[in-house]
RNA sequence: GGGUAGUUACCAGAGUGGCCAAAUGGGGCAGACUGUAAAUCUGCUGGCUUACGCCUUCGGUGGUUCGAAUCCAUCACUACCCA
């Protein structure tokens, strides 16, 4: 895997390059969707490509190795070949299922313990054993695995876990050096940056993860309840630090206003559940603001659900059409609103980038940014 | 024509003397959602009020009672059964 810099802004540090991966190019800045079980909600691989023109997706190791399994990966070949995606693919390690499944799992120093939450059975999650499942999965990228605390931790307990976190990294390493990819091409591991929200323990794990030199470095434990003017500076603080000639990846991040501000302080990639999830509960994000389509308001608006919007549904539905689907409960609401707002997420990140390379991404950003957080 | 059951808020439907502005579900109106245990969850849903509280409601009318959605009488309507 390889990584290009392109061009950094003269105001920001905000940057567009090129990832090269086994399965094709990445444009940055980039936001992946998310398709936690091998599919992304509601969209078919066809949507992915025409509609939204998204470039790189996510999996995620905890649900893939519940179901359907490695064995079944394996025998198709990687999620790749079963699921139909040819291009990129990142998998989460996990790691945030030990945050959100809190109450289910147990954390010692050899790994988490995990109750299924499909059936209650019970499963360990190594370092070692997640990098073999994710040699399975066969993503071009793989994360490692780390305990992502909540954002309102202790200074004594966010350091522990961090302790934790890089010597869980140490292992993933040597694991992944220690093991082939199965089916042919390179894969990249992703070390992760925890540290909360205390500056000096986020500066310590930005220097232990650059240390590992890897094809490329994420920041997680962030918008997991603290303030958003918080996780801007950490991102700062751990920006300074992470080499500049490699991409960062900003985990589980965020809402529109989120992704300008994470390209503003150097982020390259970003992936969060919002648009697909917040799509399926009505809530549009669009280049004007938000809409909530269940509001009344839009029962007899019959222009088009999003004018400006990029993906054929946009202009091809009424927002009548689509409240009255919420409202009735169809199918297809979930899947125009999920088109829709990827659509507009990836338009934004393309435009972003447009801004950068022309030289006027602050100017643009700053125009930007009133409009898609007000609600319509 | 005779009999039986019933009539409660937007709908369905509990409640059979005071703890009832009235359960519950639906519908309606809003809100939340950030590396997906989420097509989920939360709040509100008679009027006025920030709240305390006050006022008006349980088919209509009249009555019994300190007190009625609840008991009695009567009228109206609905459903089912028998002719």
């Amino acid at each position: 895997m390889t990584f290009e810099l392109l061009k950094t802004d003269d105001k920001t540090q905000a940057r567009a390059g090129l990832l090269q991966t086994a399965h094709g190019p990445v444009e940055t800045p980039i936001f992946m969707p998310v398709g936690t079980v091998g599919s992304v909600k509601g969209l078919t691989v066809r949507d992915l490509h025409q509609e939204v023109g998204a470039q790189i997706i996510l999996g995620n190791t905890y649900h893939l190795y519940l179901r359907p399994g490695t064995e079944i990966l394996e025998k198709a070949g990687g999620l790749h070949k079963f699921n139909g995606w040819d291009g990129p693919i990142l998998t989460d390690s996990g790691g945030f299922q030990v945050f959100s499944l809190t109450g289910i799992r147990k954390l010692t120093e050899e790994g988490c313990t995990f109750r299924s939450h499909i059936d209650g059975s019970k499963h360990i999650f190594t370092p070692e054993r997640v990098m073999d499942i994710e040699r399975s999965i066969g993503a071009d990228i793989i994360m490692a695995l780390d305990e992502c605390p909540p954002g309102t931790s202790d200074y004594t307990y966010a350091k522990k876990s961090l302790g934790l976190t890089h010597r869980w990294l140490d292992r993933c390493f040597k694991r992944f050096n220690e093991t082939e990819p199965l089916y042919g091409y390179t894969q990249s591991l992703f070390p992760i940056v925890q540290g909360c929200t205390y500056k000096d323990l986020r500066r310590q794990s930005a220097e232990f993860v650059a240390s590992k030199n890897a094809d490329g470095n994420a920041i997680g434990g962030l918008a997991v309840g603290e303030p958003a003017e918080v996780m801007y500076e950490m991102i700062e603080v751990v920006n300074e630090i992470l080499p500049k000639d490699k991409p960062r990846y900003l985990m589980g991040v965020g809402t529109p206003a989120n992704l300008l501000e994470g390209i503003e302080r150097g982020i390259d990639m970003f992936d969060c559940v919002m648009p697909t999830r917040n799509g399926r509960n009505a809530m549009l994000f669009t280049s004007e603001g938000i809409m909530n389509m269940r509001n009344r308001k839009w029962a007899d608006d019959f222009t088009p659900i999003d004018p400006n919007g990029t993906a054929e549904v946009d202009t091809f539905y009424s927002r009548a059409y689509l409240h009255h689907l919420f409202k009735a409960q169809e199918l297809l609401a979930l899947e125009i609103a999920s088109i829709h707002n990827l659509a507009f997420y990836l338009w934004l990140v393309k435009e972003a980038r447009k801004h950068i390379i022309a030289g006027d991404f602050s100017s643009w950003k700053a125009g930007m940014l009133p409009r898609i957080t007000q609600r319509l």
